[in-house]
DNA sequence: ATGCATACATAGATAACGAAAGTATCATCG
DNA sequence: CGATGATACTTTCGTTATCTATGTATGCAT
């Protein structure tokens, strides 16, 4: 089980990382958030709209309702240039942090 | 800069991953910490010490005095089972994250 | 008609973080 | 000797999200 600290870190770039691909809405979210991850992240929609609405306030993505004829109605998603930016920076923090742990571990007899 | 999610979200494992190798002492801790991440992580002793305290209450780690003729009195952290297999079971977490983010934005296998 | 998956919204209790301010020792250096 | 900076630890508590719980509603299969 993930922690709720790893939880709260993770939630924002990694939607952030999956609208970058190209816009997409909440439910979906989760879906590819589960596939991607091999099932170990497993989020709920209670826990995600409220994550992508206070991201929309930070200016991080847009979102805009869908009536297609053929889907229920659906809100939409997209990255902005901030988001992309943010993307990137949190990114080279991830990459330091693990860095640093993987380095203290490491040198230990780890199992792969 | 480090949000302060991420920063929330690894600094008991990297503590833990620190005292995995050895008991050590908080000032100690902190300039590891630097050494190892090159310097992109810095912490400070106002967020170590209250957070080492939390550990200690949650089993994590355990603490005493030590008391030599050559050196000030320093407190030594020492992870105890509890930790350990916190460590190994944060450590899988931390790997499905990242392996995720890394998934979503290099569509090729991430090296580490 | 029932159940399950899809799809989104909102309130608010609660939990934890870490900034800030404090105490104290030791070494160095002019 | 007084000042400075590094070492070393403590405590409080305001702030800040988080995300649980709960709600609405539709489409589809059986």
């Amino acid at each position: 089980m993930i922690s709720k600290t790893l939880m709260a870190a993770s939630t924002r770039p990694i939607i952030l990382a999956i609208l970058s691909r190209g816009e997409d809405y909440g439910y979906s979210i989760i879906q590819k958030v589960k596939g991607i991850s091999g099932g170990s992240l497993e989020w709920t929609d209670g826990m995600l709209y409220p994550v992508l609405q206070r991201m929309e306030m930070d200016d991080l993505i847009t979102s805009k309702w869908r009536f297609s004829g053929e889907n229920r109605p659906r809100r939409y998603y997209t990255i902005t240039e901030r988001g992309r930016k943010e993307l990137a920076s949190e990114l080279v923090s991830w990459r330091n942090v693990w860095q640093a742990l993987t380095r203290l571990v490491e040198p230990l007899p780890a199992e792969d």
